[in-house]
DNA sequence: TATCACTGTCTACACGATGTAGTATAATGA
DNA sequence: TCATTATACTACATCGTGTAGACAGTGATA
């Protein structure tokens, strides 16, 4: 499979139904759910972005008689990971302390978040 | 000048040597220095960028004479803030939290890191 | 002063990503 | 067999990006 490529705002979203849909999804399923959300995709746009999907290996599908099942590749956990190294690299050179940071500067950590993270942390820590 | 937009790679590369330059600089130095790593772009090239830069609310110029002083408008600091905020909403739901459990679950956090980060943290709160 | 050299601004263009969807094709059910 | 229907293939306008030529204003120079 080719290697994992950086969806689109479209895709993303797509994407995220996929996840939520559990292990694997119809896309008329898909389709009713981003109804349901007021997304007035038509549904070959959406196959569009099934297919780029399959494209950027964020998914695969199987057929069963004329229609597909779509099945993620990846977690969107593992999905995130890739996004947020990748990030980092390239705003931050890879470093986690630069870019809590840049959100501490920006004003942009609450005290809870703060103290969340802190505990966080030390329990991280602890199971070392 | 409109809202703070996202800089491409060139740009970005571009900028970092206007930082650096302290508080301005002239098209003349960043040429040379752009130089000084082997960046083979044309004059105009790099013209085009600062003058994109300026379009993207991220710098400013002064006429002298028939050159320009370039001028950052944000800090390269704010700007990161700007982007770490960006891909935070994106990718995590705003969430730090989120962020984090990602690396650490990409086992992309060190001993070191958490160390480091659970000291910041505690120093952090402390200071509230 | 007429011209040159320099340094901008304006304009252009190819290429890939993206959103959007029409048309062709294949598989199923009547 | 044939209409139905979900998918695959194809298209296309727009935008961002890297790249740079053409043209123009201005200080320096012969």
């Amino acid at each position: 499979m080719g290697k994992l490529q950086k969806m689109s705002d479209a895709e993303r979203e797509v994407m995220q139904f996929v996840w939520a849909a559990g292990s694997s999804v119809s896309s008329a399923k898909l389709l009713d759910d981003l109804k349901a959300i007021n997304r007035k995709w038509k549904p070959n746009t959406v196959l569009t972005f099934l297919a780029r999907l399959i494209e950027k290996g964020i998914l695969t599908s199987v057929r069963h008689g004329r229609s597909n099942e779509y099945i993620p590749l990846i977690t969107e956990s593992e999905y995130k990971q890739f996004e947020t190294r990748t990030f980092l690299n390239s705003v931050h050179d890879g470093s986690v302390k630069s870019f809590i940071t840049a959100l501490y500067e920006g004003n942009d950590l609450t005290a809870e978040e703060i103290a969340e993270l802190k505990q966080w942390f030390s329990q991280k820590e602890a199971e070392e």
